[in-house]
RNA sequence: GUCCCCGUAUCCCAACGGCAGAGGAAAUGGUCUCAAACACCAUCCAGUGUGGGUUCGAAUCCCACCGGGGACACCA
């Protein structure tokens, strides 16, 4: 199609095979001349001589994509190309433009091919990192190639495992609110300024009880706790990578409650630094709410509610309402239930407390074995009605010495708080339900609304509580903590959802870890020098995976199964001994944690970057400012897993004195996504998406009608279109142009290759502006322009800027192609206009823009060359035309000069209606200075 | 169930509270061609999801509802 085409076609028309040539031929250049190196202030990327040195800086970043087996569809560089069209932009207008490119190559596809195949997993990711590189160069991505890197390579995770030691020799200290070096607690120790745990003196703690002591401060650290095993995958996998129906995100996979020693990062300490300095983040709300609520943190109370001998203690986030707790609820789980629990019902039991059962042993029993058996799902989706048994035992409430039944119920969770509430029916809607199930009291403590039903949770003056009656719900808070204090019945309390982040996983293609255990079974921190813990090639590839359903199972990882790997000799300071290594390794969000940081300093083997470098790149601009990317375009899904892991680290690296800003990321934007239609047959069966053809708005797969569904672009769907075929069909410029020119870049869209054309045409029509299509020779003269059309110039060059720094892609190339179309009819293409055309079109077809620079006259690249700028006097139109309304109707126009008075404006507005009018006497006259006048009658 | 975003022409999308159309696709007609495709020219196409309100004036601001997408979902 395309070939007979070109046949007959005008010789040098702008055709895809044209397109093909100028973009290789460019890409060349580009490369050859280093054109979009970013000088660094200091080290071995630092050029005094680059014409962008010392310039303001703009560090531009997109998320790293994981390099898959089946390379790039036309939907993943939607982001990448944006990102590229505002950093040339903005080089063009003076920045220094840092926009770099890695990979993040550990994971779980290249892993499970290689346990498939064989192949090693390096292999096949140093392929797919090759294929990806060879795509991003194809669409004319301007990126440093210096700094690029994979998060693979042994000179990158050397630094990443040096992160984790500087996490691993760190403690979080409350009093200071931020982390120190772990010699700084030893030191506080050993001078008694601390308390040991038991409180014994330093010096009477053995070597061994010392370093359980400062391990059991650090930030990264071994535990025995309950973690989420997952046997189908053979690993364990972190909070944030478990669905809400308790499956693996990864592989649909059920995942279960085990309690096993893993590795863990203290991100808890910073969950309130995380929080709070969302406040500096330009970020999308979605996303920012999205982290808080998975920190999840509340304020409010810890109460101590006496049982018999022991005391309970709940957290509350109302401690105001106390007076209305009524009864008290254990999760089914909690420690203290078998204790508290009675031989016999206590008299005045209800039928309904006791679940049928004859004595509260037997309805405990009974009932946390349906509790323990039903899964999460079903705990949540009957979550309507409310479910319990009463334990037979009584607490105290410690405001009024009330005694109130203890129940057990699965409403309340045992990993949240303290796995106890006090039941507040008249302020909790959970409570008011459970309550009335179970026949308890409710009393409010805050004045309902007239007519006001069920359980109040807004604000009000409290009632039924002595002391606090009349004051709102803060002040009542505060008052109540106060209380609990004084009279040591609790204390004001924190609670957050986050648990610390499990690092470890039994893995082979991932981060090994720098540590090895010797003969007392502890941690020993592997010293600086010894970086890189270089991954060791395996036989064996795969974890011991399990029956998917098999809980009662235990994780092997591959490193393992390497005896002589495993065992080492070295002499840490205490002469050669033997050592065994860590051999787990870490998730795949370790080398993502910091990646931002690397692409300022890559070359560096000092330092994991210099800290000038850091401070120009990414320090803070202003006082106050949290400093950080500039700009991070990528993915909505990552609003919690990848960026709350590397805000954490940042913030680890700026308390030990790394690095200068506190965010990693200044400004967030979530781009769309590009979807597709798939096309089903009357069976169900998915045909191949090209092949269907539209006939009358109905679908067709040759002659048999195929129903169209919407959805992502892949193998799956038969929809997939590559970027590399729109490359041979159109050329990179057209295809770029194309996804810019969609829509907005946060909006997703449905692909539509039949509309690529209409790129193409634009991009023809400036071809054939400054090129004769039939002898090749440049067609613009040096005539100046005319006066409208060069207003029409400026109005342009004003708005393309302006959506530029907005990241409004579609409507600067609509700006681009009126502008083009004004200039195709004249007579003569005035360099005038071309020239600044060519230029503007550069951020989006970079290559043609390129060529007719060049074919313009202009012997080097225009990367560096400066964006037109507007000048003002041109966009003071000559003359402005009012319409004029008549009650919200137009009804007349008058042409005026713009700088007319409001009441000539207003005289002439008045005659110009004079006639629908009618003789009427207008109430009110509205000018509104350039846009209109709006006569009232 | 709660919260957030979005509903403009056949489709993708524009429009500081001020004449609803910037741009592209499709469709229709024409120029070119033996013919077709490409290219070029022209034409066609909505009163802005629905109902209220504020205003001289509402696609735009407010309220309710409908439809689509997303987040959270016993977190005390």
């Amino acid at each position: 199609m395309v070939k007979m085409s070109e046949s007959e076609a005008p010789r040098f028309r702008y055709t895809a095979e044209l397109a093909g040539e100028i973009e290789t031929r460019w890409q060349a250049y580009w490369a050859d001349h280093g054109t979009f190196h970013a000088p660094n202030p200091t080290g071995d990327l630092a050029d005094p001589a680059h014409p962008r040195s010392g310039a303001p800086k703009l560090h531009v970043q997109d998320m790293f994509p994981y390099p898959s087996g089946s390379g790039l569809h036309v939907g993943h560089p939607l982001g990448y190309i944006g990102t590229d069209c505002y950093t040339r932009y903005k080089r063009m207008a003076g920045y220094n433009v840092l926009h770099p490119m890695g990979f993040d190559a550990f994971g779980l596809p290249a892993e499970q091919y290689a346990v498939q195949t064989g192949t090693h997993p390096r292999t096949t990711t140093e392929a797919n990192v090759q294929r990806y590189r060879a795509q991003l160069r194809r669409l004319g991505m301007a990126y440093d190639e210096r700094r690029s890197f994979s998060t693979t390579d042994p000179e990158y995770y050397r630094w990443t495992q040096w992160i984790f030691l500087q996490i691993f020799n760190s403690w979080f200290d409350r009093a200071a609110g931020r982390a120190r070096p772990i010699d700084d607690l030893v030191a506080e120790f050993a001078a008694g300024t601390r308390e040991t745990p038991d409180g014994r003196p330093w010096a009477e703690l053995s070597a061994v009880e010392r370093r359980k002591v400062v391990d059991g401060h650090r930030l990264a650290y071994v535990s025995e706790a309950p973690v989420n095993w997952c046997p189908g995958l053979g690993t364990v996998l972190a909070n944030e990578e478990v669905t809400p129906d308790g499956r693996s995100e990864r592989g649909n996979f059920p995942v279960f409650q085990r309690s096993l020693e893993q590795w863990k990062m203290r991100i808890t300490e910073y969950g309130d630094r995380l929080v709070d300095d969302l406040e500096y983040l330009d970020w999308p709300e979605p996303v920012k709410l999205m982290q808080r609520n998975w920190i999840g943190r509340s304020r409010g109370a810890n109460v101590d509610f006496p049982v018999q001998d022991d005391v309970i203690p709940v957290f509350t986030t109302r401690p105001d309402t106390l007076f209305g707790a009524t009864y008290m609820v254990l999760a089914p789980e909690h420690a203290l239930v078998t204790r508290i629990t009675p031989e016999a019902w206590p008299a005045g039991t209800k039928d309904a407390w006791t679940g049928g059962h004859a004595t509260p042993a037997e309805a405990v029993a009974a009932y946390r074995t349906a509790a323990a058996a039903k899964t999460e799902e079903e705990r949540t989706a009957d979550g309507k009605v409310k479910t319990g048994v009463f334990t037979g035992a009584y607490a105290t409430n410690p405001v009024n010495g009330a005694r109130i039944p203890v129940f057990i119920a699965d409403y309340v969770l045992a990993g949240y708080g303290t796995g106890a509430i006090m039941a507040v029916p008249g302020q909790d809607a959970r409570d008011w339900a459970f309550a009335e199930v179970f026949e308890l009291p409710i009393i409010r403590t805050v004045a309902a609304p007239e007519g006001f039903e069920g359980a109040f949770t807004g604000d009000g003056p409290a009632i039924n509580s002595d002391w606090l009656d009349g004051k709102d719900v803060a002040e009542a808070k505060a008052a109540m903590i106060a209380w609990l204090e004084e009279h040591g019945h609790g204390r004001g309390a924190t609670t957050y959802r986050l648990r610390d982040w499990l690092f470890s996983r039994q893995r082979y293609w991932g981060e090994p870890f720098p540590i090895v255990y010797d003969e007392t079974g502890l941690p020993v921190a592997l010293p600086e020098s010894m970086l890189p813990v270089v991954l060791p090639d395996v036989d064996d590839f795969s974890p011991r995976t399990f029956d998917p359903d098999d809980a009662d199972t235990e994780p092997e990882t591959p490193l393992s199964r390497k005896k002589d790997w495993v065992e080492v000799e070295l002499d840490l300071g205490d002469g050669r001994k033997t050592y065994t290594r860590e051999t787990n390794t870490m998730p795949q969000w370790a080398g993502s944690c910091w990646y931002e940081l690397r692409y300022l300093d890559p070359e560096n083997n000092k330092a994991l970057v210099d800290p000038e470098n850091e401070a120009y790149w990414m320090g803070p601009q202003r006082p106050g400012d949290c400093g950080g990317v500039d700009l991070y375009v990528g993915g909505v899904e990552h609003a919690v897993l990848h960026l709350l892991y590397a805000r954490f680290w940042h913030k680890v690296l700026f308390d030990l004195g790394h690095i200068s800003s506190f965010e990693p990321f200044r400004k967030l934007f979530n781009q769309g996504y590009i979807q597709a239609y798939a096309y089903r047959d009357a069976r169900g069966v998915l045909v191949p998406a090209e092949e269907v053809v539209e006939r009358d708005g109905r679908y067709f797969h040759g002659d048999t009608p195929v129903a169209r569904e919407y959805g992502k672009m892949g193998k799956s769907l038969k929809n997939v279109v590559t970027p590399d075929e729109m490359c041979d069909q159109y050329g990179a410029d057209t295809f770029r142009v194309y996804e810019m020119a969609m829509g907005p870049l946060d909006v997703s869209r449905p692909w539509d290759t039949r509309a690529v054309v209409g790129s193409q045409r634009f991009l023809q029509r400036v071809w054939r502006l400054v090129v004769d299509e039939e002898t090749a020779t440049v067609r613009v003269t040096d005539e100046p322009l005319d006066v409208k059309t060069r207003r029409a110039l400026h109005r342009v060059i004003d708005g393309v800027r302006g959506d530029l720094d907005e990241l409004r892609f579609n409507t600067a190339i609509a700006k681009l192609i009126e502008l083009t179309n004004v200039l195709t009819p004249l007579p003569t293409a005035s360099r005038e206009a071309v020239e600044p055309l060519v230029l503007m079109l550069a951020p989006f077809a970079p290559h043609l823009a390129e060529e007719l620079w060049a074919r313009l006259g202009h012997g080097d690249t225009l990367a560096y060359a400066t964006f037109p700028e507007a000048d003002p006097a041109q966009l003071v139109a000559e003359s402005i035309t009012y319409p004029v309304q008549v009650n919200g109707k137009v009804r007349g126009r008058v042409e005026v000069a713009p700088d007319t008075a409001q009441d000539e404006v207003r005289a002439a507005a008045l005659a110009a209606v004079a006639e629908a009018l009618a003789g009427r006497d207008p109430k009110k006259v509205i000018v509104v200075p350039g846009r209109l006048v709006s006569v009232v009658v």
